[in-house]
DNA sequence: GTATAATTACTATACCGTATCGTAAAGGAA
DNA sequence: TTCCTTTACGATACGGTATAGTAATTATAC
């Protein structure tokens, strides 16, 4: 496996590489791989747009799903805010940045593409699960724990339930074609904080 | 356009067609594309799984897309349930049919399929709205509306959001990897309702 | 000069869509 | 009943395009 990003220096006799190619290679590829998906997505076009020819990516990366999993590799999932102390604040940030990401240009086509691969090239789907899906719901399933420690929850309140709902909600309205409204994030946390949230504590919820 | 299913009966002089010919094409068709995606499903590979050749494929359709289109429109979203006129019991009812779909082989790869093409064959998530994701929601914003109009539910309820949720949920846990619980269901339906019912009112929820 | 990068050209394969030929199957006319 | 016309079907081949991956040659950096 190549490594992701070009060796520091040089480091023996010959032509050193162009410290620029692998980045362009693997920002085209991973484009292509949301735009297209990774069966439509193609060597040649990937070289093409890199600025640079096939042999010089088959160099770096031994076969196309190589690449596709080493540009798949660059992606991240989610970055974490500072605690305001107020749990459904801090789930609404999260979540706006996560409605950011998604409706920026591919980003949900990037899904797609994973999930129709899902039988033939699986470390796809696998990658974008370490590197995506995982963080994200870490970061708000972390909001919700410390909400709970502090006692701001209902006993019994399904945390996992809620993390799916926080994030699948903005699958379900891709789906649908509509436009997603900008306060969209709000609606989610407010629905969801009032069905897990104490009796009682709707405004003032506080963290740990 | 071909109509997606055989003319009844002999229209005119000539060779009647094999009434079984379109719905094997279909079949192998809708298989194809949520199992491997538009892109890589092919008419040679269509026609060979549905056991007729690349013409009598092309008598009936005129292209690929046409063909993909077809197959799309024979499925179903979803089919009405009958009302007990408990709404957390019907949403539960009816998310569980979804689980059942969702989690059948391809029933989650259909929609990465489409998703992944929205780009270069747009029909087929267009479509794929009008069958599937629409009537979903329309089943479940229809028990919704009448808790609504029952009293059932708190005032300002967001039912759009709840919908999302309930749907998406499911979404957001295959994305997971992880194994889907029997009773995902219920856990959702119940931490929705609780955001959503009229407080006081968790276990009577009557609709109209 | 040496080793590696980059370029150009190439191979093998797959696929879409179409054309052709021979046979099958139906209805209608003689 | 037989024959003719029409349409369907299987089998095969074809043209054109695209693509993954590689070989051979030239260029470049140390």
């Amino acid at each position: 496996m190549i490594p992701s990003s070009e060796t520091v220096g040089s480091t023996g006799p010959g032509r050193p590489r162009d410290p620029g190619v692998n980045r362009a290679i693997l920002k085209a590829a991973l484009r292509q791989l949301a735009e297209d998906g990774y069966s439509r997505m193609s060597m040649d076009a990937v070289a093409s747009e890199a600025g640079v020819t096939k042999p010089t990516v088959y160099r770096r990366w031994s076969s196309k799903a190589d690449l596709a999993t080493a540009a798949l590799a660059e992606l991240q999932g989610a970055e974490p805010i500072p605690s305001t102390g107020s749990a459904p604040s801090d789930l609404k940030t999260i979540l706006a940045a996560l409605q950011k990401t998604l409706f920026r240009p591919n980003g949900m086509a990037i899904i797609g593409a994973v999930m129709v691969e899902e039988r033939h090239t699986p470390e796809l789907i696998t990658l974008f699960r370490e590197r995506v899906v995982h963080p994200r719901r870490l970061l708000l399933r972390e909001v919700l724990e410390s909400a709970e420690a502090g006692g701001a929850l209902r006993a019994g309140a399904d945390l996992d339930a809620a993390v799916n709902m926080l994030i699948g909600s903005f699958y379900a309205h891709y789906l649908t074609g509509d436009k997603m409204p900008r306060t969209w994030a709000r609606r989610i946390v407010d629905t969801v904080w009032k069905g897990i949230a104490k009796p009682g504590r709707h405004r003032r919820a506080t963290r740990r």
